[in-house]
DNA sequence: CGCCGAGTTGAACTGAATCAAGAAACGTGG
DNA sequence: CCACGTTTCTTGATTCAGTTCAACTCGGCG
């Protein structure tokens, strides 16, 4: 759990009081390699902080489905559109590997945020900092080749590259296996 | 400024306290049509509402930049990106019409976070509204053909088909003005 | 050992980009 | 309020990156 209050803590200093309400919300919970842990259709009602694994945000299709995020340890994973605006969810959720998280609630996490000084602020600051991770990723899509998509997550993120199968990349770059593969040739 | 104080209230119930505190930051600013409001490489040092306008975020490119945003009256405005981090934007905002503006600054927003209650509740779920925002967007530049795109905007936003020029909508999409004239004809 | 999913490669096809030119709409000054 | 110049929109021809369909290879696992 030490990692989970090193992470908030790089967000905004929190005390030893807020710190343990908050942990005593928190349930661990862990999943084999290909589980899913959100299907279309749910509402999620989680916050999981990722103690351990890789999971991978999807919507199915028939004949390669559509990837769009891949998310690592010691960072927070949830369909948060859904566990926001508490709609179904539009997307998956699967672990690629085995993956052990520690969930928090839609209700406790509003209770920590009613009931903590530091909650609101931890909560404005982790927002704007997944706005800057989408805003940043607009950007990528709109101006840049699906080849040059690739050798910015080749540089910004190089074990994501070791570590998922390359037909997901495709996906979350927006192109099909086949065109990577051929990327990944003209390339090398 | 009623304007203001209802679009927050939308977001959290504002005190009068908080309200007055939050108000006496703001000041108003008028633009004519097609001034540049922040250039490439500033830094964005406003957050601010829109009165009255029509504003585009864009990045200048030689013949075509790439327009990914549109902001209309009742709404905040800023180059959020630079705003949170304090680093010289990437892109421009320009007018596109005669344009008022209510700004609020940088220091004076993160005093309003500081001193007063409501500052971080509001500051969140504003950040998290636009999170779902970028995060919808995403998802279309992904799984939507710009047709479909095209036909969305024209479905949830038809004011704004009808009060920008083209050009920049088809670059919104993720198109030339060419493509979507082509796309128009089709569809009509 | 044989199967199966992942990755590669080839060929044909397609939607959008690019280059280019003309038509329409817009606004600005006389 | 008209005339002219500029910008925006449309249309055509060509090119190109990526898709689709299909076959084949490779590596891991039952």
């Amino acid at each position: 759990m030490n990692q989970i209050r090193n992470s908030l803590n790089e967000i905004s200093n929190i005390s030893d009081a807020d710190w343990n309400y908050f942990s005593s919300k928190l349930k661990k919970i862990e999943f084999n390699k290909k589980e899913t842990i959100l299907s279309n259709g749910q509402t999620e009602n989680y916050l999981s902080f990722v103690e351990n694994g890789i999971l991978r945000l999807y919507i199915p299709k028939v004949d390669n489905d559509i990837t769009f995020g891949f998310v690592f340890k010691n960072s927070f994973i949830s369909a948060y559109d859904s566990f926001l605006t508490q709609l179904p969810s539009e997307y998956y959720i699967e672990t690629l590997v085995k993956t052990t998280l520690w969930r928090l609630t839609f209700d406790d996490l509003n209770k920590i945020y009613r009931n903590t000084k530091i909650g609101n602020e931890i909560g404005r600051k982790n927002a704007e900092k997944l706005f800057l991770i989408k805003s940043k990723r607009e950007l990528s899509l709109l101006k840049d080749t699906p080849e040059k998509r690739y050798l910015n997550l080749f540089k910004e993120r190089p074990q994501l590259i070791k570590q998922i199968p390359l037909k997901y990349i495709a996906s979350y770059i927006g192109i099909t296996p086949q065109a990577l593969s051929r990327i990944r040739r003209r390339i090398s």
